[in-house]
DNA sequence: CCTGTCTTTGACCAAGCGGTCAAATCTGCA
DNA sequence: TGCAGATTTGACCGCTTGGTCAAAGACAGG
């Protein structure tokens, strides 16, 4: 395989469906509990043949995760600190609300990686991630210093929202267990979410 | 070993042994990353010892399961319907985040098995779960019906109440990366979590 | 102190696993 | 079409793992 050159029509192609195939399984079971027999047969490869275009198992899931991590920020990076407070705020929840429900596999993913405590993640954590937090974090706690938001902490805020949007990926069954299969969990949490944090985020007009 | 007998002083002993070691290292590694030898070496046994006491990996693994459920529901079982509402309810998100911060294990084993749909606890989920969260929303849904809470949708704001406090002990180590080693991430959950509730459910006083 | 039961262990096994390799086959280009 | 490099594969290897077993050792009641 080559190293250095761009890679043939054959390798995107594989590379692509192993990639597809290692979301499908390490999202569902884990690295340890993922094989690389199952990834191969899900990525419609043989086993020596799916390690022909990454080395380890291990490589698979770091190039996922590595991948993900950007798309993963893009919706705060996207948070706009010359826009309107709470309109910016609002779509920033519903954008990480939809990622969610749209990529519940990569959420997963990211939350099992967390959950172990990022053996393979850690310094991207408190890199880039904690560089871009903290930017954005300044930027609404001008808004709230403005009057234009509710105070409180910019930080947390933002745990918040990480935390209300990834639930409802991350603890699907959970929440299908306990809404029965006639709701909507998702269309129920965009309204939800939508109200609490308009509730939360706005200011009280002194009288 | 006994099966109908009252356990003996040993049994009891080296059961409790296993089921701390099998928390200990099943929440930072999972069903499939855990090893019995390892469990074993952390219950001070060799792991036939190990396998005398429990019969298959997996017997401890539910064991540990069937008895956290049960703690991690009393909280809202306490929920008091004949109290205050806004005292009831921010008691419930005190209780919960201190199990959060005292039992974290406790809260990444189960983090992990739901992550992974449950395989072993679904119909624990859909049943007992289920009945006394939909109880405990209807006691909500009764007072924000007399105005005494603001209105909003009871089951999600349980699931608010969850996702909140569990985030700060599933993703510890992203929380800590982002706020740095200086802050305090209990202390501050704790005021964020009590000022962010208070606020969402006073109700608006119509004038 | 003796005996039946409970407890512990070293040795072992079969299955599953990640990964290797040499040989076979295919592909694209001159 | 010929051929060099890219791709695929069956067979295989060494290691880890969950679990077994027979025999040895500890324990408690009489």
């Amino acid at each position: 395989m080559a190293k250095d050159e761009a890679p043939t029509r054959i390798q995107r192609d594989r590379r692509r469906r192993i990639r597809e195939a290692g979301l499908e399984v390490f999202s569902a079971k884990g690295f340890r509990g993922a094989t690389v027999d199952e990834i191969a047969q899900a990525a419609g490869l043989s086993k020596p043949n799916l390690l022909y275009y990454f080395a380890t198992k291990e490589a698979i899931y770091t190039d996922l995760l590595a991948r993900l991590l950007k798309a993963w920020l893009d919706p705060l990076r996207a948070l706009d600190p010359e826009g309107e407070p709470m309109a910016e705020l609002l779509a920033y929840v519903r954008r990480k609300l939809h990622l969610a429900r749209d990529f519940p596999r990569e959420s997963r993913l990211f939350a099992g990686e967390i959950l172990r405590g990022a053996p393979l993640m850690g310094a991207d954590l408190s890199g880039d991630l904690r560089r871009l937090v903290d930017a954005r974090a300044g930027v609404i706690a001008g808004w709230m210093a403005t009057g234009r938001l509710a105070p409180s902490d910019p930080h947390h805020l933002i745990f918040s929202i990480w935390a209300l949007t990834q639930h409802y990926a991350d603890f699907e069954v959970q929440v299908r267990a306990v809404l029965g299969d006639v709701r909507d969990p998702w269309a129920e949490a965009e309204r939800h979410l939508v109200t609490h944090f308009t509730r939360l985020l706005t200011p009280l007009v002194a009288i």
